[in-house]
DNA sequence: GTATGTTTTATTGTATACAATTTATATCTC
DNA sequence: GAGATATAAATTGTATACAATAAAACATAC
């Protein structure tokens, strides 16, 4: 919906890129990003980069420490439990208002991407699937008719992106999660908002929940906070 | 609570002082921000300022046009309206989870500040109940002990700083808002998590009706969006 | 006099140069 | 050999110089 303006400001595209590495985990959580190596890696000058790294520090994916350097931010299970339960209000909230502001072309668009879903369900193509879900969250955020919840809404799900992917692939997860958006768009073309609101955080809850326990199993991760990353330095 | 630690970074340096001047209104909205007059005025390079910029721009405080430079956010009464939806739903989970979680000594700290908001309100000084309010308010916050919550809360919060400083001269808002942090405070000692976020919840959105109302009488205010108010340019 | 096209000017975006501080290394003492 | 101190290296933060683009001013044609 939104066209962005074909930017041509280097710094944004570089701020891009950061941000695809860093939730792709190719820069994985505490990596150093040093800027003169970003730099020469993308031949472009430091100037952009540093632009980019303040941009990514506001946006929380990266922590910038006064004279020494920039790393990828460490985003440890208990802050993460708290992220997703914040969404699962959010979510909520974009639910409860969807109910109520909802148009008849959204409900129509909103179903279509159901349908979709489902057809990914049942194609068991859990690629597929992490994208139409992705739409189908930001048509409920868009329905809500709130500009500036849906961006919040979308800016914390987009940052909270790499950590759903992960769970998704646990045991069916897919259909569960499929189910639960049916009682979502029932509650939504009901206009009942209470319910929708209340099918919305148990929906996001559970992707919390499940995430804490694929954490417990994760020794990687279950000490996400001490381990100190390596700079990738190559000569 | 968080102590910064001395940063010694210009750019926060400046990025702290035009922040300031936005949300004092010194820098009024839709005003252009040149970064030569800006380095010059604050005598630094145009380096400071521009990062400074460019975090603002996260912040959402300023708005950077590529190639066009960058101008004071023109937040309008309606995005404004929807801002303040999103901060009373906010509050309202700060207030449910604080009822939960709330400890022992933060319910003394809480209490008290309440009885300084009733002092300056008998003493009918609003710039001094102005402030205690707002520490009220992030005491709620922090009760949440859901650090992001806390955080995203505390931004916006600061973000309607200016808009709410308005409102609070309009007749009696004082007082009516003291009641209502009554039954607040109830509400979460009683640990009633749903009755604390119900009642925040109608806290915070008669601030934005009330708001509402001001625009309204406001003409300055109310083409906003349309009004470009000149650069200062002094010679 | 208005509209359009060109030139000029001003401002942003990027690169590089320099300064300041931190981190690593080496040396010296015990 | 361990620890501490001093020196050296590397990296960030700031300033300046240059390039690219958009706004403004001007001139010209109609």
């Amino acid at each position: 919906m939104e066209s962005k303006p074909h930017t041509s400001r280097r710094s944004e595209q570089m701020g891009d890129l950061i941000e695809e590495r860093i939730v792709t985990g190719v820069y994985p959580p505490g990596m150093r990003l040093d800027e003169t190596e970003l730099a020469s890696g993308f031949g472009v000058s430091r100037t952009p980069i540093r632009e980019a790294l303040i941009q990514l520090s506001s946006a929380g994916l990266v922590e910038i420490r006064p004279r020494r350097g920039a790393i990828v931010a460490e985003i440890g299970p208990h802050r993460l439990c708290e992220m997703f339960e914040v969404m699962a209000e959010l979510e909520a909230m974009c639910g409860r208002l969807a109910a109520r502001r909802i148009t008849g072309p959204e409900q129509l668009t909103l179903a279509a991407a159901h349908q979709a879903c489902e057809d990914a369900r049942d194609a068991n193509d859990p690629d597929t699937y992490y994208r139409l879900n992705e739409q189908f969250h930001h048509l409920i955020y868009a329905a809500s008719h709130n500009g500036f919840l849906e961006g919040q809404a979308a800016a914390l799900h987009r940052r909270l992106r790499p950590y759903r992917r992960l769970q998704l692939r646990v045991r069916d997860r897919m259909s569960s999660s499929f189910a639960e958006h049916a009682g979502i768009v029932e509650a939504i073309l009901a206009e009942d908002g209470e319910l929708a609101a209340e099918r919305l955080r148990g929906h996001v809850v559970v992707q919390g929940e499940r995430f804490a326990d694929l954490v417990a199993s994760l020794p990687m991760l279950g000490d996400l906070g001490r381990s100190q990353v390596k700079p990738v330095s190559k000569a």
